[in-house]
DNA sequence: TGTATCGGATACATTCCTGTATCGAACGGA
DNA sequence: TCCGTTCGATACAGGAATGTATCCGATACA
């Protein structure tokens, strides 16, 4: 953190700068990729100087390592709270659509995230990060599939609720991969609604919805 | 390109150098990735001068271009390769560790890929190179497919073998993902095999090997 | 409102990287 | 082997980004 100190009076000045630049940063990230980044460029789209962002990180990378601590919290609860809203029975396009809604919405953001996953690859301690991340989502996902057990039967291949919901997650990620190419999300969704079908039903070709 | 001119002599030494400055950065942009790299730490790392690099690129992004043209065309070619050794049954076990020899084995390559996904992702031109790659890849997969049916059956969610090959690649990706974090790639190897067990089969929970 | 502290602007030194221009050595063809 | 061409090394100038030190206006709190 940027100027240590036992005690700090932290104003709320302080709190709106660094928010400003969180904010900047995830603009201008997402528009050329972190690699292309100086940080003259984020304090200049944020309107200070280059003295606020010193006072605020001592670099770059712990910028971008906030800012990504910031987003995918917020990220998950949505998530999870999406997946809370709708009864035992498990209605695949319906859930997808809601979580899609919050996933596949923001391009920027999947944008930043894989910025940030090239980065993790290349240092432990970030992908520890990265991976809590994941596992926070797969653990919401498990949950739901777990309410689902007993009205819907998964195929026995991917070993249990655990791994259905590595795959769903695994799928999540096949698909982004591909959005980041062609950017078209509707295509995406549906996509992904028809992976997580056939991934999620015991593939008699009838999808499990409303069971 | 560098240096253009209707008619040129081109040297074997020249050759030689071009292939060991594109050797040099894959190393290089596998360690510490392509937005963390300058022109004279590849130089550095091949053994010549910036004289060199200026003389057969014009920058960075122009051989990091050539260097993704350069290993996805062998990497295109390894794979239909392989794909092409099996008989018209759908094994997949075999298939999947024959392919996942050539894809899965070389982390470095993924790291390098990846790279080049978030430089693609902002520029529609790159994209472009990298679709057709995956287009390519894909259209393997496709083949291999269509030689399997009437031997085996596909699951209908996804639509034909064209809906398949896409899972396929999909699949991929998202195992991909995974494996550039915690670096298992036995782990990978596994797991993309029941994934792509679970999407290639009728879900009867009997998979289609050897049919 | 007064005052001590904090936050951010500015200016500066420095380092790193780029791109070009020039030159000698290596190369290939005869 | 000889000669014209090509390749890559070296030296240089310019620019860009970094990090620091300093200073003044803003802010919190009594």
């Amino acid at each position: 953190m940027a100027v240590e100190q036992t005690t700090r009076r932290v104003t709320r000045r302080r709190v709106r700068t660094r928010a400003n630049l969180l904010d900047a940063a995830f603009a201008v990230f997402a528009a050329k990729g972190f690699g292309r980044v100086s940080i003259e460029e984020v304090c200049e789209a944020a309107g200070y100087s280059r003295g606020a962002f010193y006072s605020n990180f001592d670099s770059l990378d712990e910028l971008f390592f906030a800012l990504y601590r910031q987003r995918a919290d917020l990220i998950a609860e949505q998530v999870t709270e999406a997946l809370a809203l709708d009864g035992p029975g498990l209605d695949v396009p319906a859930s997808v659509d809601r979580v899609t809604e919050v996933l596949l919405l923001d391009v920027d953001w999947l944008l930043v995230k894989t910025d940030f996953l090239v980065h993790a690859a290349r240092d432990r301690a970030v992908a520890q990060t990265l991976l809590e991340h994941r596992e926070r989502l797969r653990r919401a996902i498990e949950e739901r599939l777990a309410r689902a057990t007993g009205h819907t039967a998964l195929p026995a291949v991917l070993g249990g609720v655990d791994g259905a919901a590595r795959a769903v997650v695994a799928a999540y990620d096949g698909v982004t991969t591909q959005l980041l190419l062609d950017k078209d999300i509707e295509r995406a969704r549906v996509w992904l609604g028809q992976l997580l079908t056939a991934l999620l039903t015991d593939g008699s070709g009838r999808p499990e919805q409303d069971l």
